[in-house]
DNA sequence: AATAAATGTTAATCTAGATTAACATGATTT
DNA sequence: AAATCATGTTAATCTAGATTAACATTTATT
């Protein structure tokens, strides 16, 4: 397993003992996981965490009508999870999938009770994960209130480049909460401006 | 001041010792807001959290054309900020404006930190709090996509009775994401269905 | 290489909700 | 009790973006 990544990551917010280093990978678990495959379904209780190390995910939600609503991309080094189902253990609102074979290092939602309970310092680092993650989401609507579509396809592409290159464009779509077709016309309007 | 309430909401997540507890009340203080005075206004760099007391705030964005849209209306027991802003200092994207005389239990920014240093067990407590206000957003944001505007009313009616009573409609018209004619319209259809 | 499946494009039409404007009511202020 | 201001209502019109459908292209499978 490969803790490399997720150690890096780590350091940024605390500093752990190498007893407490030890003890934090033992309760890490590596999978991979096929394109296709769902780390999280709506419905489901989340049960886990998870770091990506490599690949790409989509985190959605599908409406009565069927309709998928994709609210976040993950790449390298990004947490996924539905972490209202996490903390709480209740049905899961969203679906997490792989849009490409995707490496995680994942940890449970038991385990991170034990680990809390062992390095109190870990407090600090989840908060600033939950932080982090919430920080965005509010950055999110405030740019869902202030740019139109075409705005925020051109946010899209300028702050997640590599995302833009990976992902069909109708997860692009739904992620900016309009329909391809919609977003094929914003694209062609682009080019023709320049 | 009156911390009893917001040491009641603290013992749900955390025991702090006498000793802790003199020297947190220590970093507190009390403040009184009149009708329509600003706790954080965008733009502004969000120097303090605040719990409600008594009174009622709105947290709202206004965009380049002027137009509010309300996120969050906290009530007694509800802590309000510009969480993006008061993590990283820097300009906040949203406004917190009491519609009501409000009374908070306020701290610092460099008093959070002295009170992170000194209490460690707070780090749980600020977690737990990120948390909800995150679970809370994410809710939300799957009622944006599953319910249409009449059902997020009727949602928002039946889960923050006091709220609906409280504040003028146009400001829940706001908070819906519809204009106020829109949410005349459907409240009088409710009126029609019963 | 041929076929099938997935994704993208174009263009016509549709619709939920927004906008505008004129009037109504209820609450404050003088 | 007028006058003013805040909020609500009704109804006509408008519009951004959605939907539909037919076709095009690119990618995956045989």
């Amino acid at each position: 397993m490969n803790t490399k990544p997720l150690l890096d990551y780590i350091s940024k917010y605390i500093t752990l003992t190498d007893e407490e280093e030890v003890f934090f990978i033992s309760k890490l678990t590596y999978r991979k996981y096929l394109k296709g495959q769902y780390i999280v379904q709506q419905g489901d209780i989340c049960d886990k965490t998870s770091f990506l190390i490599s690949g790409c995910s989509k985190t959605f939600y599908v409406d009565d009508k069927g309709q998928e609503h994709i609210v976040l991309f993950a790449i390298e080094d990004w947490w996924v999870s539905d972490i209202g189902s996490f903390i709480t253990q209740t049905p899961a609102d969203y679906n997490v999938q792989c849009i490409e074979n995707t490496e995680f290092i994942q940890f449970s939602y038991q385990d991170q009770e034990l680990l809390l309970d062992k390095i109190p310092k870990l407090e600090r680092l989840f908060r600033k994960m939950i932080e982090k993650a919430l920080v965005s989401t509010q950055k999110r609507i405030v740019r869902g209130f202030s740019l139109n579509a075409k705005e925020q396809y051109l946010y899209f592409k300028q702050h997640y480049p590599t995302i833009e290159q990976r992902v069909p464009q109708y997860m692009i779509a739904s992620y900016l909460g309009i329909t391809k077709e919609f977003l094929s016309k914003i694209k062609s309007q682009i080019l023709l401006e320049q």
